[in-house]
RNA sequence: GCGGAUGUGGCGGAAUUGGCAGACGCGCUAGACUUAGGAUCUAGUGAUUUUAUCGUGGGGGUUCAAGUCCCUUCAUCCGCACCA
């Protein structure tokens, strides 16, 4: 009988369809199991080959917890809004819902194509009104907590086609539509304040089962640390308050460096005498991102501010005050005191500009010649007064008590960690729910008029002042203040993709309800989610996005968790055959649907988790998937000699427990590859023999059915077994008869290996240390020679020391 | 530049976390079957000067024992806040 992949398929996928097999349950006393994954933007493109490696991994999880009778949701969804499908709309006249909904019907007939076990009826869409009126609810909340305030940032605006662009459409410093100019501008935007819960972000990451490079990435991106900052007054009369978290350098502060965007500027331009150098100096800036500018830190620029000075406050000395862009406004206050002998940027600028440098800190290795000193736990404090001879981590503390005695400085922890800006002059997103009064500023629109819902335009370009497309709607933008009913204009500003993903695990779990994010009930049953799968570049945005956004609805009592996922891991990309990123240009891209039709989604879901170890990147293989298809042949191929026997066959019967339980084991630590390779192992026996029972064959259609779905479901139904094999018990397995009577060791003489023994199960260290020195071939080769010590451990090896 | 990772046969990768390096798969070689083979089956397959020696990016170290631990160095990949 041949192995018709593409008939069984469907017929599978059909009947799970039709009897809504994998529909989450009802019953909230059974334990459930919540597995997630990053739900797609549906592209023009179509599905990737990189998407199945996350979802089939869950998917294999699911299934086996579905197997071990958990109540299982494996929920999918669309995070439709975004930039590509807007510029689609754009180019192409047509509106970005319609692109939408075709890109989402591909996607949708993809994924079912491949035979995921997700549950359908919770399916979500982040641009249907339904959904975004819980987006718009929660923005609406944390505007009434004072969590969104509007502040001027810096965009970038391409000086040609008068937009602000996204990152990704600023190519080399110019616009990637039409080669114009990019400079950053400054425009009132949407802020939330993401910082208000830094803390906490780090903190709960304690209580979380994160894999530890997540964890440790979020850590340094938050980027805590603990300083001080100090006041230096100004020969003007006022002060200027800088960061450092090294207060005990203060001695060494030559000078001062204030980012170009840093308001005294502005406040003391009559006093500036070189004014005009200095508003050169701040175009060159705007016209680099923060990234230019911190990444070409080698190469420092700047201007020295003439007419204003300040006082260091530890010795009354006056310093001049530069301006430069390696110091940015977004950190800190915008301003640093500049210690050239013990901080690298500044040694380099101290440098180029020829400015003073004067060691403070001693210590082995300090070379002020070559480079600065930076080294903290070496040195020892000099040229500083009452600090000489102090650590440094004393000597930073006797530095900020001082100034706190004084009252120019105090202690403060700092985060690198950003508001999150939240505006975009967009169509194709989430209208931010306000308007704008005269007299009542930024008030919120009822609740019971959400959603508010996006207007038809005619099209989708921004303003030529850079706002919104929306903008240009005047019936829709001329509206009336809600609290004192005046003439007021709407917000016109959308949200970021970002907003809809920050909490669609919650709407998976109730996604028609009306009249709440979700049932309170359900809520409290599958949060948190307990395990959530995605990539690695998801780590600083997305994933602390959602946790910020969790836990301010922690705070007003909407969910019951701190965090919303228990569990996080993450899969490695998988690249072109050439080994590099696959995109369309490089041409080595891989469609999904020539796969499954090829080779059929059995073969697919099983090259996708043998490709190699998950976390890890991997170049795609068409030799690989054949390698896979041949198994999948050969396990048809098992029909062709089954033994009429329910038991499993004595000389296989450990190999079987110890299968079962090392494919248990590597599915929960996504150790797909080796769980593969084992059944592959498996097979191979079987194969030899030309032979298995009926008892081995059903555990084997089991084992791997998680991986398979299809072909197992069809030779279960073949071979007349009770059910479907999705609804049997996962396989058990005897922890004893996993265990050899008899035991390999291997014996060597100075870490070589010489010989190999069998020797009992568990024999003592002593009876190995007496077998190794008897053994006939190591009394010949140690002949004449000195035996030092023999070091024997039970159930590996016996060593021979020689002299 | 900062942060995170990776480096093992011709290739993708294993190695119970310090204890037999190369499981499993691809490719390759030989044989069987066949009118035929880019099908299937069986066997072999790290290198070499093959009783043995060498071998996990390079260099150094710790240890009875190192792919695994330490120091150092090189290369590659991911992220860097308006791509998703």
């Amino acid at each position: 009988m041949d192995y018709k992949f593409s008939e069984i398929e469907k017929k599978w996928q059909k009947y799970w369809d039709d009897n809504q097999t994998f529909k989450a349950g009802t019953d909230l006393s059974k334990p459930k199991f919540y597995g997630l994954v990053e739900f797609p933007y549906p592209s023009g493109h179509g599905l990737h080959v990189g998407h199945p490696r996350s979802y089939t991994a869950l998917d294999i999880v699911s299934r086996k917890k579905r197997m071990q009778g958990y109540n299982v949701l494996y929920p999918m969804g669309w995070d439709a809004f975004g930039l590509p499908t807007e510029n689609f709309a754009i180019k192409n006249k047509v509106h970005p819902k319609d692109v939408t909904e075709q890109n989402i019907a591909n996607f949708k007939r993809q994924l079912k194509s491949i035979g995921f076990s997700f549950d359908w009826s919770k399916e979500v869409n982040t641009t249907d009104p339904n959904y975004f009126k819980w987006t718009q609810w929660i923005f609406l909340k944390l505007f009434e907590k004072g969590l969104a305030y509007k502040q001027e940032m810096p965009v970038n605006w391409c000086t040609s086609c008068k937009c602000g662009l996204a990152n990704e459409e600023v190519v080399n410093g110019v616009c990637e539509r039409c080669g114009g100019e990019v400079v950053q501008k400054l425009k009132s935007q949407w802020m939330l304040k993401i910082t208000e819960y830094a803390q906490r972000l780090i903190d709960d990451l304690d209580d979380i089962d994160f894999i530890e490079k997540v964890k440790i990435q979020q850590k340094n991106w938050i980027g805590r640390s603990e300083g001080a900052e100090i006041d230096f007054a100004l020969t003007t009369g006022e002060s200027l308050t800088v960061y450092t978290t090294r207060a005990d350098t203060l001695f060494g502060a030559t000078y001062m460096v204030i980012s170009p965007e840093h308001p005294i500027i502005e406040k003391y331009k009559d006093k500036i005498e070189n004014l005009d150098e200095i508003k050169a100096y701040q175009l060159e800036a705007s016209k680099k991102s923060d990234f230019e500018r911190v990444e070409l830190a080698k190469d420092k620029t700047g201007v020295e501010i003439k007419g204003i000075r300040a006082i260091n406050p530890v010795n009354d000395k006056e310093i001049p005050i530069w301006i430069s862009d390696y110091v940015l406004m977004t950190y800190g206050t915008g301003a640093i005191m500049a210690v050239p002998a013990h901080d690298t940027r500044d040694f380099e600028f101290a440098k180029k500009f020829n400015l003073p440098i004067i060691q403070v800190v001693a210590g082995d290795n300090c070379d002020l010649e070559k480079e600065a000193f930076t080294n903290v736990s070496e040195g020892v404090l000099m040229n500083s007064g009452f600090l000489d001879g102090l650590q440094v981590k004393d000597a930073i503390a006797k530095m900020i008590e001082f100034l706190s005695e004084k009252g120019v400085g105090k202690k403060k922890v700092n985060y690198k960690l950003r508001d999150w800006v939240f505006s975009r002059q967009r169509y194709w997103g989430e209208p931010i729910p306000l308007v704008y009064c005269e007299h009542c500023g930024y008030v919120p629109i009822p609740e019971s008029e959400l959603p508010l819902t996006l207007p038809d335009v005619e099209n989708y370009e921004p303003t030529d002042d850079g706002q919104s497309p929306l903008a240009k709607m005047t019936d829709w933008v001329n509206t009336t203040c809600p609290k004192c009913g005046a003439k007021a204009k709407r917000e016109t500003d959308t949200m970021p993709q970002w907003a809809g993903s920050s909490w669609y695990f919650l709407r998976y779990i109730d996604p028609d309800n009306s009249d709440a994010i979700a049932s309170k009930e359900l809520i409290d049953y599958w949060m948190p989610v307990d395990w959530y799968n995605g990539g690695m570049e998801h780590t600083t945005l997305h994933l602390l996005y959602s946790r910020f956004w969790h836990k301010f609805l922690y705070d007003i009592g909407v969910v019951n968790t701190k965090e919303p996922y228990a569990k996080r891991t993450s899969h490695g990309m998988i690249l072109g055959a050439n080994g590099e990123k696959m995109s369309k240009s490089r041409g080595n891209v891989v469609n999904p649907d020539e796969i499954v039709e090829n080779y059929g989604a059995d073969t697919f879901r099983t090259y996708e988790m043998f490709i190699g170890a998950f976390d890890l990147a991997t170049p795609w293989s068409e030799q690989g998937v054949k390698g896979c298809h041949k198994f999948m042949e050969r396990v048809w191929g098992l029909l062709d000699f089954v033994k009429q026997d329910d038991n499993y066959s004595s000389d296989l019967e450990s190999l079987m427990h110890k299968t079962i339980k090392k494919v248990s084991d590597d599915i929960e630590k996504m150790k797909f590859n080796t769980a593969i390779a084992a059944l592959m192992s498996l097979i191979n026996d079987f194969y030899k023999k030309k032979e298995i029972t009926k008892g081995e064959l059903k555990t084997f259609l089991q084992l791997l059915n998680p991986t398979a779905p299809h072909i197992t479901e069809e030779m279960w139904e073949i071979m007349g077994f009770e059910k479907t094999i999705a609804e049997t018990p996962w396989p058990e397995f005897d922890e004893s008869k996993t265990v050899d009577a008899e035991i390999e060791i291997v014996v060597q003489i100075n870490g070589k290996i010489k010989d190999k023994i069998t020797v009992p199960q568990g024999t003592s260290k002593d009876e190995l240390e007496k077998i190794g020195a008897e053994n006939e071939k190591i009394k010949a080769l140690t002949e004449g020679k000195q035996i030092v010590k023999v070091i024997a451990v039970p159930n590996k090896l016996v060593n021979v020391v020689v002299k």
